[in-house]
DNA sequence: CGAGGTATTGATGGGCATCAAGAGATGTGG
DNA sequence: CCACATCTCTTGATGCCCATCAATACCTCG
């Protein structure tokens, strides 16, 4: 439902990225993104059978779903997909790329409380008020696939199969947030910084990429506020870690050395 | 649907408590606990029809909910309503009293992630990997309603008024969370104590308690680890406040004197 | 190439953790 | 009902982690 048309057989070489992610993988799905198409394209070679529903969907329900979800959307880096008090009407599923979710607090300070990488979804904060509690924003150059939630929901009522899948991807993200909320309430600025590589580390392998090694579009300051320390802290400590021989980053790009050792801190 | 058989005009006097809370609204709803019957309760004068689904449910799904919610069960101060690890099976709406949950760290620090009060809902980490993610510990002996969640799903496809309000219910535990992010990750020490106080006073509030005085039943423990500080730093701040002539807090009661003024910190 | 955004590294100070001691609250058993 | 043990809270003294300020180097793109 929520897996987007995406190719996670590729590591898709950044732009300008000064080492590339070698491939990784071979799930044997042709990609399907259409870069030219900019605001709208049609998920022709949408391989959304194979990827959204694995756990049986019944074969009279499957057209219904890739009616609903066939539709994409172009992001700039920089740009929003949706911003934090718009209405909600869409969920998304993130095809390429990578975006950030941020919120405000009441006086302005803004932080980011997500990051989105290539299969991942994306709205579920504006379901509780028809309200976008967050803003997304592409890291980088992105694409999306849209699912429009009241039709998702319609959906969900005649499949049981779907409305499990909807639920525990609200669930899943419930615990990712509780799970934040412990790095941010318990843990040091090694430990958080660590805790970070491992959480992008872990879910580039659950989606088919690298786990060790891969370019996390984020500025060091946007990973100090998803983190709640500073920039330079962000900095220091990811240079204290390549002394150490945990890491070798370059800019952007991170690959992770000593797994362990990341796990020990 | 979630929300329990509680009696919203009345604020229940805390046993040992110094002072008492004056009763605040007048729903007109008559209370329903038994607090005899230990373990298993009907909801016999259960006011969920007033309360659960205010916003039209048709006539004849009402006795289907009602037959699926009406059992309770008690949790003595101190005890787990459930474990993290432990199979998920069950939602459940606080009747009476109020819970925390916590989580655990992979190396067993534990943190407060939650704090749940008479009326809301609890169990939705649950969802993702039907296993809790949490632990829900009573703060005071407590009630809840147990609400078996395969019977819910499948009810929710029948009722879209009830989809649509267990959606609801998982989007706001989204936003509440990621809110809370922006506490660890951006306030400091007053700012996250002013913040948390505002928060219980406001979803007070949203009960039909008061929202100017309440018995908050965590230890400064509690609240330190939910506010990502220590004890010694909660109470330092409370005893600021006091002086400031912010609030009135005398041990776990609590009475907030000036809002505008915790607001502006 | 040059400009603006981004990253690194150093020096300094403050906010909050930590350690400590004592007062108060709570629950139990005699 | 009081005495005692235990948990909880308050307040003080000290030190450390990380924010802040600052300067420079580095990317990246027009």
């Amino acid at each position: 439902m929520l897996t987007p048309t995406t190719t996670p057989t590729v590591v898709r070489p950044a732009a300008h990225s000064p080492v590339r992610a070698p491939a990784a993988g071979s799930a044997g799905l042709s990609a399907s993104e259409a870069p030219n198409a900019r605001h709208v394209a049609r998920c022709s070679t949408c391989a959304m059978r194979h990827l959204c529903m694995p756990q049986g969907m019944s074969a009279e329900e499957l057209p219904k779903l890739e009616a609903l979800i066939c539709r994409a959307r172009a992001v700039r880096r920089g740009e929003p997909l949706y911003r934090a008090g718009t209405p909600f009407e869409n969920l998304y599923a993130v095809r390429s790329g990578s975006l950030k979710t941020t919120m405000a607090h009441r006086d302005g300070r803004e932080q980011v409380t997500g990051l989105r990488l290539a299969g991942e979804s994306l709205g579920l904060d504006g379901i509780s008020s028809d309200t976008h509690a967050c803003s997304a924003i592409a890291l980088e150059d992105s694409s999306v696939c849209i699912v429009p939630y009241e039709a998702l929901k319609r959906l969900c009522r005649e499949s049981g199969t779907l409305q499990e899948r909807l639920h525990k991807l609200m669930g899943e993200q419930i615990v990712r947030e509780a799970s934040q909320m412990l790095t941010l309430g318990s843990l040091n600025a090694d430990e958080r910084v660590a805790a970070f590589l491992l959480d992008v580390s872990e879910r580039n392998a659950q989606r088919g990429y690298s786990s060790a090694e891969f370019n996390l579009r984020m500025t060091r300051e946007d990973m100090g506020s998803y983190l709640g320390m500073t920039l330079e802290t962000v900095s220091r400590t990811l240079s204290k870690f390549q002394k150490r021989g945990l890491i070798d980053a370059r800019g952007k790009f991170i690959r992770i050395v000593d797994l362990e050792g990341l796990r020990d801190l």
